[in-house]
DNA sequence: TGTACATCAGTGAACGCGCGTTCACTGATGTAC
DNA sequence: TGTACATCAGTGAACGCGCGTTCACTGATGTAC
């Protein structure tokens, strides 16, 4: 269907983002120059500069790319799904195909390193954290949008998005710091983590007997 | 109490926080560099690497400090309150006495317009969300400790925390945009956007009518 | 099918810039007696 | 109180480095006829 300049940037580009996960993994980012990927990916770096605007970008390509997945799943959920639910299934969504996607620029297990990577450099992870804020920003969108809300006037989708976010972050850092790397380990550290918000937050955490007088009830209205 | 050595050093470092931030905020991060805060400040450039890693590390100098009295605050709680309300009273208590100390090193106003360029500088929005990410391990291993837990086995004390700072980040975020820049304003957004986390994340938001038959009851222990 | 022209991805070399580091040094503060 | 010495904050100048930009250019792909 694409032209064959088309898929000639296509090929490029695709190089350009191997070449950059493949030294980062190797050598660290910061050891890594721009001169490096472009070497490597067979380019100059003029080239390189005319598909990313810098180091930062290059080297989150492939999560930006598993983002609008994300987005594209939460959208497509079922409009009569609570806004936790829809955020939920939209994760086991994405899950479900994310692989394969990824797999056609880099290998899996070079994903999964350049994974670790982030959480371990201290640009990285900035960085990422501000990806994730922008995110949350589009999701709460989506939200408000969906349950017909305003999203300046109403808290709601925000605080959501932001705490479930919150979640899945906490969840996703614990299991690449334990043993089991596969995704389902990773599903089940989701599911683990997401059902203890509501406890984490309204349930006590100690026996009565312990606590001064508790001053809520019970007032669910879902009966 | 200090020595004259140590009160000096102090008096240098102010100065460059000092500089710093009013550079920063009148001209913008990326416009002023190393060189013009150590000039305005009167040292040389060497010396500004004396006192701090990077230009990153000293426009966050006064953000450090604020953190610092919020974990003491935290520390400070006492154990009978529940986690989610010591975290919740630990801003109160820290929003108390910040200001004066902020006082004594900029001006309030210079900080507040500083805090509003982090928050529209993508290169300090990404370290500051970073900074608030170290915070929450942080505040989670004194929530666990509180508790006798173990932050390793229990995700609550880390899903607690994530939520809360999200919660917490979004009400700043949200008060910023607004008119009501008081602190009293930042309270009262705080205040609302917290009472909106129960609601965002466990009640229907439309009338059940319209809902999928719901599977939850209320199953809440806290009598 | 072939020719003429337009578009545009990629080139190569050079450059400015500011960050952060290195060096040997000065002079003020602190301490011992 | 005074002297001699130790410590250490600050100096000034120079440097390496990689990022990101600029330039005029080449040659492959796409399109019109």
């Amino acid at each position: 269907m694409a032209g064959l300049r088309e898929r000639k940037k296509q090929r490029t580009r695709d190089a350009l983002v191997r070449a950059a996960n493949e030294l980062f993994v190797s050598r660290g980012y910061e050891r890594t120059t721009v001169d490096d990927i472009a070497a490597v990916a067979d380019v100059s770096q003029r080239t390189f500069f005319r598909y990313f605007a810098g180091k930062e970008e290059v080297a989150f390509a492939i999560d930006v790319m598993i983002q609008e997945r994300y987005v594209e799943s939460l959208k497509a959920r079922p409009p009569h799904e609570r806004p936790i639910t829809a955020l939920r299934n939209a994760v086991e969504d994405s899950w479900n195909s994310i692989g394969e996607a990824v797999a056609r620029i880099v290998p899996l297990d070079l994903h999964m390193r350049m994974w670790h990577l982030i959480e371990t450099t201290p640009a990285l992870t900035a960085v990422q954290m501000r990806n994730a804020m922008d995110m949350e920003h589009r999701l709460a969108l989506i939200i408000a949008e969906r349950e017909g809300l305003d999203v300046r006037a109403d808290p709601r989708p925000q605080v959501l998005v932001a705490s479930f976010s919150a979640t899945m972050r906490t969840a996703m850092q614990s299991w690449g710091q334990g043993q089991d790397l596969t995704v389902q380990g990773a599903r089940e550290g989701a599911r683990g983590y997401l059902e203890a918000l509501s406890p984490a937050l309204f349930d006590a955490w100690r026996p009565a007997a312990e606590e001064a007088p508790p001053r809520q009830r019970c007032v669910r209205r879902w009966t």
